[in-house]
DNA sequence: TCCGCCGTTTCGCTCTGGCGAACAGCCCAC
DNA sequence: GTGGGCTGTTCGCCAGAGCGAAACGGCGGA
Protein backbone atom coordinates (compact mmCIF):
# COMPACT_ATOMS: atom_id res chain seq x y z
CA UNK A 1 0.00 0.00 0.00
CA UNK A 2 1.56 3.44 -1.13
CA UNK A 3 0.37 6.56 -0.76
CA UNK A 4 0.74 7.35 -4.80
CA UNK A 5 -2.63 8.97 -5.68
CA UNK A 6 -3.69 11.78 -7.87
CA UNK A 7 -4.55 14.70 -6.50
CA UNK A 8 -6.90 16.31 -9.57
CA UNK A 9 -9.06 12.84 -9.81
CA UNK A 10 -9.71 13.15 -5.80
CA UNK A 11 -10.55 16.70 -6.06
CA UNK A 12 -13.04 15.77 -8.94
CA UNK A 13 -15.06 12.95 -6.89
CA UNK A 14 -15.06 16.07 -4.22
CA UNK A 15 -16.60 17.89 -6.72
CA UNK A 16 -19.38 14.95 -7.15
CA UNK A 17 -19.72 14.43 -3.40
CA UNK A 18 -19.93 17.74 -2.53
CA UNK A 19 -23.28 18.06 -5.07
CA UNK A 20 -24.68 15.15 -3.14
CA UNK A 21 -23.72 16.79 0.43
CA UNK A 22 -25.65 19.81 -1.01
CA UNK A 23 -28.62 18.04 -1.68
CA UNK A 24 -28.12 16.85 -5.14
CA UNK A 25 -27.38 21.07 -6.80
CA UNK A 26 -25.49 23.77 -6.71
CA UNK A 27 -23.58 26.61 -8.28
CA UNK A 28 -19.70 26.96 -8.88
CA UNK A 29 -19.21 29.39 -6.23
CA UNK A 30 -21.55 27.45 -3.90
CA UNK A 31 -19.24 24.41 -4.00
CA UNK A 32 -16.49 26.40 -4.04
CA UNK A 33 -16.74 27.99 -0.46
CA UNK A 34 -18.96 24.68 0.47
CA UNK A 35 -15.34 22.46 -0.47
CA UNK A 36 -12.76 25.04 0.59
CA UNK A 37 -11.41 25.46 -3.17
CA UNK A 38 -10.60 28.16 -5.40
CA UNK A 39 -13.20 28.54 -8.11
CA UNK A 40 -11.83 28.23 -10.75
CA UNK A 41 -10.75 25.04 -9.88
CA UNK A 42 -14.41 23.86 -9.60
CA UNK A 43 -15.33 25.07 -12.58
CA UNK A 44 -12.63 23.28 -14.64
CA UNK A 45 -13.64 20.29 -12.68
CA UNK A 46 -17.23 20.83 -13.62
CA UNK A 47 -16.28 21.33 -16.99
CA UNK A 48 -14.61 18.52 -17.98
CA UNK A 49 -16.89 15.91 -15.31
CA UNK A 50 -19.68 17.65 -17.63
CA UNK A 51 -17.86 16.69 -20.91
CA UNK A 52 -18.13 13.15 -19.33
CA UNK A 53 -21.38 13.03 -18.32
CA UNK A 54 -20.65 12.59 -14.87
CA UNK A 55 -22.14 15.76 -14.01
CA UNK A 56 -24.98 17.56 -15.74
CA UNK A 57 -26.18 21.28 -15.94
CA UNK A 58 -29.21 23.00 -15.96
CA UNK A 59 -28.58 26.74 -16.14
CA UNK A 60 -26.32 27.89 -14.10
CA UNK A 61 -26.57 24.45 -11.35
CA UNK A 62 -25.33 21.64 -11.79
CA UNK A 63 -26.04 18.32 -10.95
CA UNK A 64 -24.82 14.33 -11.03
CA UNK A 65 -25.03 12.97 -14.48
CA UNK A 66 -26.55 10.09 -15.43
CA UNK A 67 -23.79 8.61 -16.83
CA UNK A 68 -22.64 7.66 -13.53
CA UNK A 69 -25.54 5.49 -13.48
CA UNK A 70 -23.97 3.84 -16.11
CA UNK A 71 -21.06 2.75 -14.26
CA UNK A 72 -23.63 1.67 -11.33
CA UNK A 73 -25.14 -0.61 -14.00
CA UNK A 74 -21.88 -2.33 -13.97
CA UNK A 75 -20.66 -2.50 -10.75
CA UNK A 76 -23.92 -4.04 -10.01
CA UNK A 77 -24.23 -6.63 -12.97
CA UNK A 78 -20.31 -7.78 -12.51
CA UNK A 79 -21.24 -9.44 -8.76
CA UNK A 80 -22.67 -12.55 -10.01
CA UNK A 81 -24.98 -12.34 -6.96
CA UNK A 82 -26.98 -9.97 -8.32
CA UNK A 83 -28.63 -12.00 -11.12
CA UNK A 84 -28.95 -14.31 -9.17
CA UNK A 85 -30.55 -12.51 -6.25
CA UNK A 86 -32.63 -9.85 -7.49
CA UNK A 87 -35.54 -11.42 -8.99
CA UNK A 88 -36.12 -13.42 -5.59
CA UNK A 89 -35.80 -10.10 -3.76
CA UNK A 90 -38.87 -9.07 -6.07
CA UNK A 91 -40.37 -11.65 -5.02
CA UNK A 92 -39.64 -11.17 -1.21
CA UNK A 93 -41.36 -7.89 -2.09
CA UNK A 94 -44.80 -9.02 -3.90
CA UNK A 95 -44.51 -11.90 -1.53
CA UNK A 96 -44.55 -9.94 1.79
CA UNK A 97 -45.71 -6.89 0.26
CA UNK A 98 -43.11 -5.08 2.20
CA UNK A 99 -40.10 -3.45 1.68
CA UNK A 100 -37.04 -5.88 0.49
CA UNK A 101 -33.80 -5.29 0.05
CA UNK A 102 -30.69 -6.75 -1.35
CA UNK A 103 -27.36 -5.71 0.31
CA UNK A 104 -23.36 -5.80 -0.28
CA UNK A 105 -20.64 -4.78 1.49
CA UNK A 106 -18.04 -2.42 -0.05
CA UNK A 107 -14.85 -0.35 2.30
CA UNK A 108 -16.44 -1.55 5.38
CA UNK A 109 -20.16 0.43 4.61
CA UNK A 110 -23.59 -1.34 3.17
CA UNK A 111 -25.21 -0.72 -0.10
CA UNK A 112 -28.35 -1.20 -0.92
CA UNK A 113 -28.10 -3.11 -4.40
CA UNK A 114 -31.69 -4.03 -5.24
CA UNK A 115 -34.48 -2.99 -3.50
CA UNK A 116 -38.32 -3.59 -4.33
CA UNK A 117 -41.47 -1.94 -2.88
CA UNK A 118 -44.25 -4.23 -2.11
CA UNK A 119 -47.91 -3.67 -2.36
CA UNK A 120 -47.55 -1.95 1.45
CA UNK A 121 -44.29 -0.97 1.23
CA UNK A 122 -43.97 1.99 3.58
CA UNK A 123 -41.88 5.36 0.87
CA UNK A 124 -39.01 5.08 2.89
CA UNK A 125 -35.77 6.48 1.01
CA UNK A 126 -34.02 3.70 0.77
CA UNK A 127 -32.92 3.59 -2.76
CA UNK A 128 -30.18 1.67 -4.67
CA UNK A 129 -27.01 2.62 -4.49
CA UNK A 130 -27.61 4.09 -0.69
CA UNK A 131 -24.68 3.43 1.54
CA UNK A 132 -25.46 2.59 5.32
CA UNK A 133 -23.52 1.95 8.29
CA UNK A 134 -23.61 -1.53 9.10
CA UNK A 135 -24.09 -1.93 12.74
CA UNK A 136 -27.38 0.18 12.87
CA UNK A 137 -29.34 -1.88 10.26
CA UNK A 138 -30.98 -5.20 10.57
CA UNK A 139 -29.14 -6.41 6.96
CA UNK A 140 -26.39 -4.41 7.74
CA UNK A 141 -25.80 -6.48 10.95
CA UNK A 142 -26.17 -9.71 9.22
CA UNK A 143 -23.44 -9.05 7.11
CA UNK A 144 -21.06 -8.59 9.91
CA UNK A 145 -22.01 -11.58 11.64
CA UNK A 146 -20.33 -13.09 8.29
CA UNK A 147 -16.88 -11.28 8.95
CA UNK A 148 -14.60 -12.66 11.24
CA UNK A 149 -14.18 -10.68 14.73
CA UNK A 150 -10.84 -9.25 13.42
CA UNK A 151 -12.71 -7.72 10.29
CA UNK A 152 -15.27 -6.03 12.46
CA UNK A 153 -13.20 -4.62 14.94
CA UNK A 154 -11.43 -2.85 11.75
CA UNK A 155 -14.64 -1.53 10.38
CA UNK A 156 -15.75 -0.05 14.25
CA UNK A 157 -12.36 1.42 14.31
CA UNK A 158 -13.38 3.15 10.80
CA UNK A 159 -16.45 4.05 10.71
CA UNK A 160 -17.77 4.08 14.67
CA UNK A 161 -20.93 3.40 15.91
CA UNK A 162 -22.29 6.02 15.02
CA UNK A 163 -26.27 6.50 16.76
CA UNK A 164 -28.98 6.67 14.11
CA UNK A 165 -31.67 6.23 16.58
CA UNK A 166 -32.27 5.82 20.69
CA UNK A 167 -32.07 1.99 20.02
CA UNK A 168 -28.58 1.82 18.46
CA UNK A 169 -26.37 -0.28 19.28
CA UNK A 170 -23.11 1.78 19.93
CA UNK A 171 -21.41 -0.07 22.28
CA UNK A 172 -18.79 -3.15 20.83
CA UNK A 173 -19.05 -5.78 23.36
CA UNK A 174 -22.89 -5.19 23.06
CA UNK A 175 -22.64 -5.46 19.28
CA UNK A 176 -20.11 -8.72 19.13
CA UNK A 177 -22.72 -10.35 21.44
CA UNK A 178 -25.72 -9.64 19.09
CA UNK A 179 -23.71 -10.43 16.27
CA UNK A 180 -23.03 -14.10 17.82
CA UNK A 181 -26.94 -14.48 18.41
CA UNK A 182 -27.62 -13.81 14.57
CA UNK A 183 -24.66 -16.59 13.98
CA UNK A 184 -26.41 -19.07 16.23
CA UNK A 185 -29.90 -17.92 14.93
CA UNK A 186 -29.59 -17.31 11.06
CA UNK A 187 -31.29 -14.23 11.35
CA UNK A 188 -30.95 -11.10 12.08
CA UNK A 189 -33.53 -8.06 13.89
CA UNK A 190 -33.89 -4.49 13.92
CA UNK A 191 -35.93 -2.72 16.08
CA UNK A 192 -36.15 0.61 15.51
CA UNK A 193 -32.27 1.23 15.14
CA UNK A 194 -31.82 2.74 12.30
CA UNK A 195 -35.00 4.50 11.81
CA UNK A 196 -38.16 4.80 14.32
CA UNK A 197 -41.13 3.10 13.98
CA UNK A 198 -39.26 0.84 11.22
CA UNK A 199 -38.51 -3.04 11.42
CA UNK A 200 -36.32 -5.50 9.18
CA UNK A 201 -36.01 -9.08 9.49
CA UNK A 202 -32.78 -10.05 7.45
CA UNK A 203 -30.76 -13.04 6.48
CA UNK A 204 -26.84 -13.34 5.95
CA UNK A 205 -26.09 -14.77 2.07
CA UNK A 206 -23.29 -17.19 2.51
CA UNK A 207 -21.65 -16.59 -1.12
CA UNK A 208 -18.58 -17.83 -3.00
CA UNK A 209 -17.14 -14.57 -4.18
CA UNK A 210 -15.59 -12.54 -1.38
CA UNK A 211 -18.61 -9.75 -1.59
CA UNK A 212 -20.65 -10.28 2.04
CA UNK A 213 -24.30 -10.02 1.05
CA UNK A 214 -27.58 -10.02 3.12
CA UNK A 215 -31.32 -9.90 2.23
CA UNK A 216 -34.37 -7.95 4.25
CA UNK A 217 -37.59 -7.33 4.35
CA UNK A 218 -38.33 -3.73 5.87
CA UNK A 219 -41.58 -2.25 7.64
CA UNK A 220 -43.61 -0.60 10.32
CA UNK A 221 -43.03 -2.10 13.46
CA UNK A 222 -46.46 -3.22 13.90
CA UNK A 223 -46.43 -4.93 10.49
CA UNK A 224 -43.25 -6.60 10.69
CA UNK A 225 -43.33 -7.63 14.35
CA UNK A 226 -46.71 -9.29 14.90
CA UNK A 227 -46.23 -12.73 15.71
CA UNK A 228 -47.67 -14.20 13.29
CA UNK A 229 -46.06 -11.98 10.29
CA UNK A 230 -42.68 -12.43 12.14
CA UNK A 231 -43.08 -16.07 11.38
CA UNK A 232 -44.06 -15.53 7.88
CA UNK A 233 -41.08 -13.47 6.72
CA UNK A 234 -38.38 -15.67 8.41
CA UNK A 235 -39.62 -18.15 6.21
CA UNK A 236 -39.98 -16.54 3.22
CA UNK A 237 -36.40 -15.14 4.06
CA UNK A 238 -35.12 -18.61 4.23
CA UNK A 239 -36.79 -19.79 1.32
CA UNK A 240 -35.07 -16.82 -0.68
CA UNK A 241 -31.72 -17.60 0.43
CA UNK A 242 -31.92 -20.55 0.14
CA UNK A 243 -32.71 -20.38 -3.88
CA UNK A 244 -30.25 -17.87 -4.16
CA UNK A 245 -27.18 -19.53 -2.14
CA UNK A 246 -28.03 -22.82 -4.41
CA UNK A 247 -27.81 -20.89 -7.65
CA UNK A 248 -24.90 -19.31 -6.62
CA UNK A 249 -22.83 -22.38 -5.87
CA UNK A 250 -24.66 -24.76 -8.53
CA UNK B 1 -17.93 27.34 -23.99
CA UNK B 2 -13.84 27.03 -22.85
CA UNK B 3 -11.20 24.12 -23.19
CA UNK B 4 -10.18 24.27 -19.54
CA UNK B 5 -10.10 20.76 -18.46
CA UNK B 6 -8.57 18.91 -15.88
CA UNK B 7 -6.59 16.41 -17.64
CA UNK B 8 -5.65 13.76 -15.01
CA UNK B 9 -9.82 13.35 -14.54
CA UNK B 10 -10.24 12.80 -17.91
CA UNK B 11 -7.89 9.62 -17.79
CA UNK B 12 -9.64 8.86 -14.33
CA UNK B 13 -12.73 8.64 -15.97
CA UNK B 14 -10.92 6.84 -19.06
CA UNK B 15 -9.34 4.43 -17.17
CA UNK B 16 -13.49 3.37 -15.95
CA UNK B 17 -14.36 3.68 -19.38
CA UNK B 18 -11.61 1.21 -20.18
CA UNK B 19 -13.07 -1.52 -17.53
CA UNK B 20 -16.44 -1.40 -19.15
CA UNK B 21 -14.72 -1.86 -22.54
CA UNK B 22 -13.29 -4.76 -21.12
CA UNK B 23 -16.10 -6.65 -20.28
CA UNK B 24 -15.96 -4.88 -16.55
CA UNK B 25 -12.99 -6.14 -15.15
CA UNK B 26 -9.40 -5.65 -16.06
CA UNK B 27 -5.72 -5.78 -14.42
CA UNK B 28 -3.59 -3.19 -14.76
CA UNK B 29 -0.94 -4.00 -17.82
CA UNK B 30 -4.42 -5.26 -19.35
CA UNK B 31 -5.96 -1.68 -18.85
CA UNK B 32 -2.43 0.26 -19.55
CA UNK B 33 -2.11 -1.47 -23.36
CA UNK B 34 -6.05 -0.92 -24.01
CA UNK B 35 -5.90 2.73 -23.16
CA UNK B 36 -1.90 3.27 -24.50
CA UNK B 37 -1.14 4.63 -21.33
CA UNK B 38 1.74 3.93 -18.92
CA UNK B 39 1.32 1.52 -16.69
CA UNK B 40 2.37 3.64 -13.43
CA UNK B 41 -0.12 6.34 -14.32
CA UNK B 42 -2.82 3.50 -14.55
CA UNK B 43 -1.41 2.17 -11.25
CA UNK B 44 -2.04 5.55 -9.19
CA UNK B 45 -5.24 6.16 -11.28
CA UNK B 46 -6.76 2.84 -9.86
CA UNK B 47 -4.70 3.37 -6.14
CA UNK B 48 -7.24 6.63 -5.83
CA UNK B 49 -10.00 5.39 -7.68
CA UNK B 50 -10.14 2.54 -5.16
CA UNK B 51 -9.25 4.23 -2.00
CA UNK B 52 -13.09 6.52 -3.18
CA UNK B 53 -14.76 2.93 -3.74
CA UNK B 54 -14.95 4.14 -7.80
CA UNK B 55 -13.21 0.68 -8.20
CA UNK B 56 -13.02 -1.97 -6.37
CA UNK B 57 -9.90 -4.64 -6.75
CA UNK B 58 -10.72 -8.67 -6.07
CA UNK B 59 -7.19 -10.42 -6.17
CA UNK B 60 -5.15 -8.07 -9.23
CA UNK B 61 -8.69 -7.55 -11.05
CA UNK B 62 -10.13 -4.14 -10.90
CA UNK B 63 -14.23 -3.48 -11.42
CA UNK B 64 -16.35 -0.82 -11.12
CA UNK B 65 -17.37 -0.05 -7.38
CA UNK B 66 -20.52 0.28 -6.03
CA UNK B 67 -19.57 3.96 -5.20
CA UNK B 68 -20.63 4.48 -8.72
CA UNK B 69 -24.12 3.16 -7.77
CA UNK B 70 -24.44 5.68 -5.01
CA UNK B 71 -23.93 8.54 -7.30
CA UNK B 72 -26.53 6.69 -9.82
CA UNK B 73 -28.87 6.97 -7.58
CA UNK B 74 -28.54 10.69 -7.13
CA UNK B 75 -28.88 10.91 -10.87
CA UNK B 76 -31.99 9.08 -10.89
CA UNK B 77 -33.84 10.93 -8.01
CA UNK B 78 -32.87 14.53 -8.77
CA UNK B 79 -34.78 14.13 -11.90
CA UNK B 80 -38.35 15.01 -10.75
CA UNK B 81 -39.51 12.69 -13.43
CA UNK B 82 -38.27 9.86 -11.85
CA UNK B 83 -40.10 9.44 -8.57
CA UNK B 84 -43.69 9.98 -10.28
CA UNK B 85 -42.90 7.60 -13.89
CA UNK B 86 -41.13 4.55 -11.87
CA UNK B 87 -44.43 3.54 -9.92
CA UNK B 88 -46.04 3.46 -13.36
CA UNK B 89 -43.65 2.14 -15.36
CA UNK B 90 -43.43 -1.37 -12.83
CA UNK B 91 -47.33 -1.59 -13.19
CA UNK B 92 -46.80 -1.07 -17.41
CA UNK B 93 -44.52 -4.22 -17.11
CA UNK B 94 -47.00 -6.11 -14.44
CA UNK B 95 -50.34 -5.44 -16.22
CA UNK B 96 -48.13 -6.68 -20.26
CA UNK B 97 -46.05 -9.06 -18.52
CA UNK B 98 -43.18 -7.65 -20.80
CA UNK B 99 -39.91 -5.30 -20.44
CA UNK B 100 -41.46 -1.82 -19.73
CA UNK B 101 -38.69 1.10 -19.66
CA UNK B 102 -37.95 4.74 -18.71
CA UNK B 103 -35.51 6.56 -20.79
CA UNK B 104 -33.97 10.15 -20.25
CA UNK B 105 -32.25 11.65 -23.12
CA UNK B 106 -28.50 12.98 -21.99
CA UNK B 107 -25.37 14.17 -24.27
CA UNK B 108 -27.37 13.45 -27.19
CA UNK B 109 -27.49 9.47 -26.07
CA UNK B 110 -30.59 7.60 -24.22
CA UNK B 111 -30.34 6.32 -20.88
CA UNK B 112 -32.30 3.60 -19.62
CA UNK B 113 -33.19 5.13 -16.13
CA UNK B 114 -35.59 2.42 -14.80
CA UNK B 115 -36.60 -0.90 -16.26
CA UNK B 116 -38.84 -3.44 -14.91
CA UNK B 117 -39.69 -7.32 -15.99
CA UNK B 118 -42.57 -8.18 -16.09
CA UNK B 119 -43.85 -11.98 -15.73
CA UNK B 120 -42.97 -13.18 -19.83
CA UNK B 121 -40.33 -10.41 -19.85
CA UNK B 122 -37.31 -11.86 -22.20
CA UNK B 123 -33.98 -11.36 -20.36
CA UNK B 124 -32.55 -8.95 -22.70
CA UNK B 125 -29.93 -6.94 -20.89
CA UNK B 126 -31.85 -3.48 -20.60
CA UNK B 127 -30.25 -2.63 -17.58
CA UNK B 128 -30.91 0.52 -15.62
CA UNK B 129 -27.77 3.08 -16.60
CA UNK B 130 -27.34 1.78 -19.99
CA UNK B 131 -26.81 4.05 -22.93
CA UNK B 132 -28.21 3.30 -26.62
CA UNK B 133 -28.39 5.29 -29.54
CA UNK B 134 -32.22 7.58 -29.74
CA UNK B 135 -32.60 6.76 -33.60
CA UNK B 136 -32.48 3.26 -33.11
CA UNK B 137 -34.87 2.23 -30.60
CA UNK B 138 -38.68 3.28 -30.45
CA UNK B 139 -38.32 4.45 -26.97
CA UNK B 140 -35.29 6.94 -28.46
CA UNK B 141 -37.25 7.68 -31.54
CA UNK B 142 -40.10 8.95 -29.46
CA UNK B 143 -37.71 11.08 -27.31
CA UNK B 144 -35.70 12.74 -30.98
CA UNK B 145 -39.84 13.57 -31.56
CA UNK B 146 -40.37 16.12 -28.67
CA UNK B 147 -36.81 17.59 -30.00
CA UNK B 148 -36.40 20.81 -32.29
CA UNK B 149 -35.50 19.86 -35.71
CA UNK B 150 -32.45 21.92 -35.10
CA UNK B 151 -31.55 19.60 -32.44
CA UNK B 152 -32.18 16.30 -33.88
CA UNK B 153 -29.45 17.80 -36.46
CA UNK B 154 -26.87 18.39 -34.01
CA UNK B 155 -27.49 14.99 -31.88
CA UNK B 156 -27.06 13.39 -35.63
CA UNK B 157 -24.05 14.93 -35.98
CA UNK B 158 -21.97 13.93 -32.76
CA UNK B 159 -23.44 10.33 -32.54
CA UNK B 160 -24.08 9.62 -36.13
CA UNK B 161 -26.69 7.31 -37.79
CA UNK B 162 -25.02 3.93 -36.86
CA UNK B 163 -26.66 0.52 -37.50
CA UNK B 164 -27.62 -1.59 -34.87
CA UNK B 165 -29.46 -4.05 -37.63
CA UNK B 166 -30.84 -4.19 -41.19
CA UNK B 167 -33.97 -2.60 -40.03
CA UNK B 168 -32.31 0.36 -38.44
CA UNK B 169 -32.92 3.66 -39.77
CA UNK B 170 -29.30 5.01 -41.37
CA UNK B 171 -30.90 7.84 -43.35
CA UNK B 172 -31.72 11.25 -42.02
CA UNK B 173 -34.28 12.21 -44.23
CA UNK B 174 -36.38 9.18 -43.63
CA UNK B 175 -35.15 9.97 -39.73
CA UNK B 176 -37.21 13.11 -40.11
CA UNK B 177 -40.25 11.48 -41.80
CA UNK B 178 -40.76 9.09 -39.14
CA UNK B 179 -40.40 11.45 -36.72
CA UNK B 180 -43.13 13.54 -38.13
CA UNK B 181 -45.16 10.27 -37.82
CA UNK B 182 -44.61 9.83 -34.29
CA UNK B 183 -45.82 13.04 -33.55
CA UNK B 184 -48.93 12.92 -35.55
CA UNK B 185 -49.57 9.90 -34.22
CA UNK B 186 -48.19 10.28 -30.33
CA UNK B 187 -47.02 6.74 -30.32
CA UNK B 188 -43.61 5.37 -31.57
CA UNK B 189 -42.75 2.07 -33.19
CA UNK B 190 -39.39 -0.56 -33.15
CA UNK B 191 -39.93 -3.35 -35.80
CA UNK B 192 -36.46 -5.12 -35.27
CA UNK B 193 -34.50 -2.07 -35.03
CA UNK B 194 -32.36 -2.65 -32.45
CA UNK B 195 -32.47 -5.81 -31.88
CA UNK B 196 -33.62 -9.27 -34.53
CA UNK B 197 -36.80 -10.49 -33.17
CA UNK B 198 -38.01 -7.67 -30.78
CA UNK B 199 -40.36 -4.78 -31.02
CA UNK B 200 -40.87 -1.60 -28.68
CA UNK B 201 -43.99 0.43 -28.71
CA UNK B 202 -42.96 4.08 -26.90
CA UNK B 203 -44.93 7.00 -25.83
CA UNK B 204 -42.85 10.40 -25.44
CA UNK B 205 -43.46 12.43 -22.25
CA UNK B 206 -43.95 15.78 -22.17
CA UNK B 207 -42.69 17.11 -19.02
CA UNK B 208 -42.45 20.60 -17.68
CA UNK B 209 -38.62 19.95 -17.39
CA UNK B 210 -35.79 20.45 -19.94
CA UNK B 211 -35.12 16.42 -19.19
CA UNK B 212 -36.56 15.20 -22.29
CA UNK B 213 -37.71 11.55 -21.52
CA UNK B 214 -40.28 8.61 -23.07
CA UNK B 215 -41.86 5.05 -21.93
CA UNK B 216 -42.17 1.97 -23.61
CA UNK B 217 -42.90 -1.65 -23.46
CA UNK B 218 -40.55 -4.66 -25.49
CA UNK B 219 -40.67 -7.63 -26.32
CA UNK B 220 -40.87 -10.48 -28.84
CA UNK B 221 -42.04 -9.35 -31.87
CA UNK B 222 -44.52 -12.15 -32.53
CA UNK B 223 -45.93 -10.94 -29.14
CA UNK B 224 -45.67 -7.26 -28.74
CA UNK B 225 -47.21 -6.78 -32.69
CA UNK B 226 -50.08 -9.13 -32.24
CA UNK B 227 -52.89 -6.86 -33.49
CA UNK B 228 -55.26 -7.11 -29.96
CA UNK B 229 -52.25 -7.00 -27.96
CA UNK B 230 -50.60 -4.06 -30.30
CA UNK B 231 -53.70 -2.02 -28.98
CA UNK B 232 -53.48 -3.15 -25.40
CA UNK B 233 -50.24 -1.89 -25.12
CA UNK B 234 -50.55 1.35 -26.63
CA UNK B 235 -53.80 1.71 -24.34
CA UNK B 236 -51.37 1.19 -21.88
CA UNK B 237 -48.94 3.20 -22.37
CA UNK B 238 -51.07 6.21 -23.00
CA UNK B 239 -53.34 5.81 -19.30
CA UNK B 240 -49.10 5.47 -17.65
CA UNK B 241 -47.94 8.14 -19.62
CA UNK B 242 -50.98 10.69 -19.29
CA UNK B 243 -51.15 10.00 -14.93
CA UNK B 244 -47.22 11.11 -15.31
CA UNK B 245 -47.88 13.91 -16.86
CA UNK B 246 -50.61 14.74 -14.68
CA UNK B 247 -48.75 14.40 -11.40
CA UNK B 248 -45.78 16.30 -12.89
CA UNK B 249 -47.85 19.20 -13.74
CA UNK B 250 -50.14 19.08 -10.84
C1' DT C 1 15.55 -23.58 -12.59
C1' DC C 2 14.67 -20.27 -15.67
C1' DC C 3 11.75 -17.39 -18.34
C1' DG C 4 8.05 -14.35 -18.82
C1' DC C 5 4.36 -11.97 -17.19
C1' DC C 6 2.30 -9.13 -13.94
C1' DG C 7 1.97 -5.57 -10.29
C1' DT C 8 4.90 -2.28 -7.82
C1' DT C 9 8.32 1.22 -7.23
C1' DT C 10 11.71 4.85 -8.45
C1' DC C 11 13.05 9.00 -10.62
C1' DG C 12 13.20 12.97 -13.25
C1' DC C 13 11.11 16.19 -16.68
C1' DT C 14 7.46 18.64 -18.15
C1' DC C 15 3.27 20.38 -18.00
C1' DT C 16 -0.77 21.31 -15.64
C1' DG C 17 -3.78 21.71 -11.76
C1' DG C 18 -4.74 25.03 -8.58
C1' DC C 19 -4.82 29.75 -7.04
C1' DG C 20 -5.97 34.73 -6.74
C1' DA C 21 -7.40 38.45 -9.03
C1' DA C 22 -9.56 40.69 -12.57
C1' DC C 23 -13.56 40.58 -15.83
C1' DA C 24 -18.37 40.22 -17.29
C1' DG C 25 -23.24 39.45 -16.96
C1' DC C 26 -27.39 39.39 -14.17
C1' DC C 27 -30.78 40.80 -10.84
C1' DC C 28 -32.49 43.38 -7.24
C1' DA C 29 -32.72 47.59 -4.17
C1' DC C 30 -32.98 51.89 -3.98
C1' DG D 1 -31.65 54.10 -14.11
C1' DT D 2 -27.92 53.07 -11.84
C1' DG D 3 -25.09 51.06 -8.64
C1' DG D 4 -23.84 47.24 -5.66
C1' DG D 5 -23.53 42.54 -4.94
C1' DC D 6 -24.14 38.31 -6.47
C1' DT D 7 -23.16 34.98 -10.03
C1' DG D 8 -20.14 32.44 -13.75
C1' DT D 9 -15.92 33.11 -16.60
C1' DT D 10 -11.17 34.21 -17.99
C1' DC D 11 -6.12 35.25 -17.32
C1' DG D 12 -1.42 34.34 -16.04
C1' DC D 13 1.70 32.55 -12.90
C1' DC D 14 4.31 28.92 -10.34
C1' DA D 15 4.96 25.04 -7.31
C1' DG D 16 4.07 20.53 -7.58
C1' DA D 17 1.92 16.75 -9.56
C1' DG D 18 0.94 13.75 -13.55
C1' DC D 19 3.02 10.98 -16.62
C1' DG D 20 6.37 7.95 -18.91
C1' DA D 21 10.51 4.84 -19.16
C1' DA D 22 12.89 1.69 -16.98
C1' DA D 23 14.18 -1.09 -13.27
C1' DC D 24 12.53 -4.24 -9.45
C1' DG D 25 10.31 -8.32 -7.34
C1' DG D 26 7.12 -12.06 -7.01
C1' DC D 27 4.50 -15.57 -8.88
C1' DG D 28 3.46 -19.41 -12.01
C1' DG D 29 4.15 -22.27 -15.88
C1' DA D 30 7.44 -24.63 -18.97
Amino acid sequence: MSDDRVHATETSIRVLEGIVELDGEAGITELATHLSVAKSTIFKHLNTLERKGMVVRHGDRYRIGLRTLEFGGYAQRYEGIYDTAHPEVRQLADESGELANLMFEELGKGVYVYTAEGDKAVDINTQTGRRDFLHSTGIGKAILATFPKERVKEIIETHGLPRATEHTITDEDELFDELATIREDGIAYDHEESTLGMACIARPLSTPTERHAAISITGPVSRVMDEEKEQEIRTLLDRAGNVIELNLTG
